[in-house]
DNA sequence: CTTGACCTTCCAGTCACTGGAACCCCTATC
DNA sequence: GATAGGGGTTCCAGTGACTGGAAGGTCAAG
């Protein structure tokens, strides 16, 4: 399988794929001409690591979680406290999120939106 | 005023002061011995743009909204349009999140988390 | 006169890609 | 055989918003 193969099989971008070899997170073959040649167990990985991402793990989780899925003698508890680990982050992240969005939003209420030049927003930004 | 003490004043690192600099966001005088030297306008910009960026404001608006600061023939709508977008910027994250972290935990509560290698949140992870 | 705190510049690294240039390879068609 | 296109390859630079560190200049106190 060439890389463009994988890419549409793996739903990441063929600049994505180089990038995470580079990195050595998979080492595909290569073929005669140079061309990169992908094997089941390669796109698999790079599923495993796209799914990964997408629940917003980092890459060294992504590396982690992937030696665990490579290894068959891993303890699921492992699994687990990474991902517990990864949700205590997104609940800060939700958190403070939410605090600038409580903050911004009752700004923005206070606010007249028109053409006259005073605003609670500029007020509160400047306030010391 | 250096710039160790407007740092403290503003709460801003100095490197992140001289990096708003850099990138002409301020543009403190300089003394004759090369030293910054800060006045209460220069603190004041600092002060605003910490607060903005606190909501999040990324730095291009972080520009503008400083341009409207000090525009006296600024229209509040235009500071509120700015607020808007970014509200928006801020609801598009936290619904990502959210859906991560839906995710997460649902794979998370159905992981055993014990000695066995047996383990639901990679299973997901390598599905196809 | 030295110590130590403060200031300066510049370079490199962060994270996870992404864009672009310059070039090679393979297949199909004229 | 020439050419066109759609692959593929490498390498370099840029993104955003800093942050760390090195190497060195300045200033006030003891």
């Amino acid at each position: 399988m060439n890389i463009g193969e994988v890419s549409k099989r793996a739903n990441l971008p063929a600049k994505t794929i180089r990038y995470y070899e580079d990195v050595g997170l998979i080492s595909p073959e290569r073929r005669e001409n140079g061309y990169r040649e992908f094997g089941e167990v390669e796109l698999n990985k790079l599923v495993f690591i796209g799914h990964a991402r997408a629940l917003g793990f980092g890459m060294s989780e992504c590396r982690d979680l992937l030696a665990l899925y490579e290894d068959d003698a891993r303890e699921s508890a492992e699994v687990k406290k990474i991902a517990r680990n990864h949700l205590v982050q997104i609940e800060e992240k939700i958190a403070d999120l939410q605090r600038m969005h409580g903050t911004l939003s009752d700004l923005i209420s206070a606010c007249a939106g028109d053409e006259r030049p005073n605003c609670p927003i500029l007020n509160q930004l400047s306030a010391s």
